[in-house]
DNA sequence: ACCTGAACACCGTTCAAGT
DNA sequence: ACCTGAACACCGTTCAAGT
């Protein structure tokens, strides 16, 4: 005899990104997400592998999120002021949910983390920026520069890192304004004069 | 009758920090632990509060390292140099112990995190490096550019977010340069006073 | 003093049995 | 089809009992 079903696989993944940004990774309990969404933990096997594929969908969502809130605040097609707006974007992402995002780039089982492709794509708004910023050679490196220091910054900052005193917000304003300059700038040590050969 | 010590702290410490580093943070278990030094699991909590103390133990250990680290490879004393150099080695130390490395910044329980004066000692030396670099009132903020760069690059090349293709290697040494470069810039919107160069 | 087995409260996961 | 209790193999941690 058929039991009608009594929750769902998105009804789940939702739940369980909840827990998570409360209680963390170790609080985000099969037993807890089972009582959120009202069935026995066994149940939860029959729309989800285990644990970690959970943990798996979830980070997909958030990488999705944060993919679309880059897409979103690079708006003028200025590629500076789309960088910083990015970085801010970025910034205030992670406080939104510092427990995901601090999952985002963490050293997880292979089959744990968020799809590449959907890292990627997230990635996808920074590097148009950059594109426009720096000389296309160097595109794919500055993308990573910028990227880069935005994590470390707000992975630290998370993490409570900084703690030699200082305003915080403008060492970050400090690090976006002279990043884009860096990543513009056309001067380095191998020789650059642009030569085009058309 | 007394019974002679059959381990040491210090033994628990190291044990914790090989199984850390082959197992990950889930692997290390107090009963891997005790195996490891010869005892019975709950005879590690006449050494130890809990599992929370040995992470922050070994966390301790590893910062102390990366201090030493750090401070080793700044011998020039020219502040480029100096910043190169411990770029380097702040790489190579994540490198060799990518689990511990991942650890030292992560989202963890307040009383697992290392001490946050180790962490500030290990910044010192790059401290003093932007000092030389950077002009006085922004050192503080020059050396928390360079390091969330540099944490942020080592962070998401270990979980695997290069994916784009490209050097990795030559990435590191583009934002390296460009990093020293955009850091010792006096060119910020507010106006500076002192424009010495050239 | 230090070590240990036994016990407790939790986990994730499987599976046969229920509807 | 979906749900569940019972069971298993693990955890961290406590504690009384052993030397």
């Amino acid at each position: 005899m058929p039991t009608p079903p009594r929750t769902s696989l998105a009804e789940i993944v939702t739940a369980g990104r909840h827990i998570l940004e409360d209680e963390g990774l170790d609080g985000l309990t099969m037993q807890r997400v089972a009582n959120a969404v009202g069935v026995r933990p066994p149940s939860l096997y029959k729309r989800v592998r285990d644990r970690g594929e959970l943990v798996h969908l979830i980070l997909n969502d958030v990488a999705h999120e944060l993919a679309h809130t880059l897409d979103a605040a690079a708006a003028t097609g200025d590629p500076r002021r789309d960088l910083r707006a990015m970085a801010d974007a970025f910034r205030a992402f992670a406080h939104r949910q510092p427990q995901a995002y601090g999952l985002l780039f963490a050293r997880l089982p292979e089959d744990w983390r968020p799809d590449p492709g959907l890292v990627a794509r997230a990635s996808q708004a920074v590097l148009r920026a950059t594109g426009g910023l720096a000389d296309g050679r160097h595109a794919l490196e500055a993308a990573r520069t910028v990227v880069a220091w935005a994590h470390g910054f707000i992975t630290m900052e998370l993490a409570g890192a900084f703690r030699l005193g200082g305003d915080v917000d403008r060492a970050y304003a400090f690090g976006a304004d002279r990043l884009a300059t860096a990543v513009a700038s056309t001067a380095d040590a191998g020789g650059s004069a642009q030569r085009s050969r058309r």
